[in-house]
DNA sequence: GGTATGCGGGCACGGTTACA
DNA sequence: TGTAACCGTGCCCGCATACC
């Protein structure tokens, strides 16, 4: 669930001095190549994780969910399951290894997502079937040289992605989907979520994020098919192949009113319904539900300060 | 210095509803 | 299909801060 996490302290030099004295990180300077100044800044990598210090903070930021699987042994990576108690464990680990008091963060940025293993590939659903969010296009749609099927809508404060995990890891006979709300605007966090630091991050919050990644998938546009079959009707062959084009939607919103748009959106929507083209969209969020719940299902209570 | 990031206020816009 | 009104969302903009 929660994967990358980005937070600073809100105690700089305190956090400085605790992983100064760690035998965990190597804390290294920067020096400028051309004068041989020293320069404020120092990184170190802890695990997967990258700490910056700047002049005037200290950034930790990386996969929460990676960092668990390294100390337990599952290797650098983020497709498998990531429970709620998991990511609890892993949080208290990280807080212990670097002497880090929770109430001394500040989450800036965070990525909620789930895995889900699904019939069909992937790809085929990313290239063809996941048209739109909220009507438009994705912002970008990326192929990785063939090594990866991503798309990702963005808005101010956060991104709704959706990726095949399978291919990413070169997992073969898996289908894994990926659906993620990446949150980068710190306001987002506390406007919706009421999350600060890394110690709100307990059982409500992640509900909370759950209910809105549910939110923002209901506005994905995911069609079972991309053309009515020849018996129906022809003014609703168009009418559907006008909902499935971004082209239109764009269009729609530049020529005709709101009261126009928003009655066409219902008409579609009710076409969707009627000739049942959301059959793959239903069985996805049904997973999502089904694998959320699957990861809240653990009883953490030998951590401290868990909710 | 320039650029990036973070932040919040203000406001335009879109979604929605009621009514015509 | 149009007008009016309400309300919430999201985006723009200006400012501050961080970083290079």
């Amino acid at each position: 669930m929660i994967d990358l996490l980005k937070f600073y302290m809100k105690n700089r030099k305190l956090f400085i001095k605790n992983i100064e004295n760690s035998n965990e990180v190597d804390l290294r300077m920067c020096i400028n190549s051309k004068t041989g100044e020293i320069l404020e800044k120092q990184t170190a990598h802890y695990k997967n994780l990258f700490i910056e210090i700047t002049e005037n903070r200290a950034t930790i930021k990386g996969s929460i969910h990676k960092y668990f699987n390294i100390f337990e042994g599952h290797g650098e990576q983020n497709y498998n399951d990531f429970s709620f108690c998991d990511f609890k464990y892993a949080l208290n680990r990280l807080q212990n290894a670097l002497d880090i008091n929770g109430n001394d963060t500040y989450i800036t940025n965070l990525e909620f997502g789930l895995n889900i293993d699904i019939e069909e590939e992937p790809q085929k659903l990313i290239d063809n079937y996941i048209l739109m969010y909220d009507y438009k296009m994705p912002n970008r749609n990326e192929k990785f040289y063939g090594k990866g099927d991503y798309l990702e809508f963005k808005t101010t404060d956060y991104s709704l992605k959706i990726y095949n995990k399978s291919k990413q890891h070169s997992l073969k006979n898996r289908n894994i989907l990926r659906v993620e709300l990446k949150i980068t605007g710190a306001r987002y966090l506390k406007k919706h979520f009421n999350i600060y630091t890394v110690n709100d991050l307990d059982r409500d919050r992640f509900k909370k994020l759950f209910d809105k990644l549910l939110e923002h998938f209901d506005k994905l546009l995911i069609v079972d098919t991309l053309s009515l079959k020849n018996n129906h009707r022809m003014d609703e062959m168009i009418f559907f192949q006008n909902g499935i084009s971004a082209t239109y939607w764009k269009d729609l919103k530049n020529k005709v009113s709101s009261k126009v748009r928003y009655r066409f959106k219902n008409d579609f929507n009710n076409l969707l319904n009627k000739y049942r083209l959301l059959k793959t969209k239903k069985k996805l969020r049904i997973l999502l539900v089904k694998k959320y719940k699957e990861l809240m299902d653990c009883d953490c209570g030998i951590f401290t300060n868990v909710a």
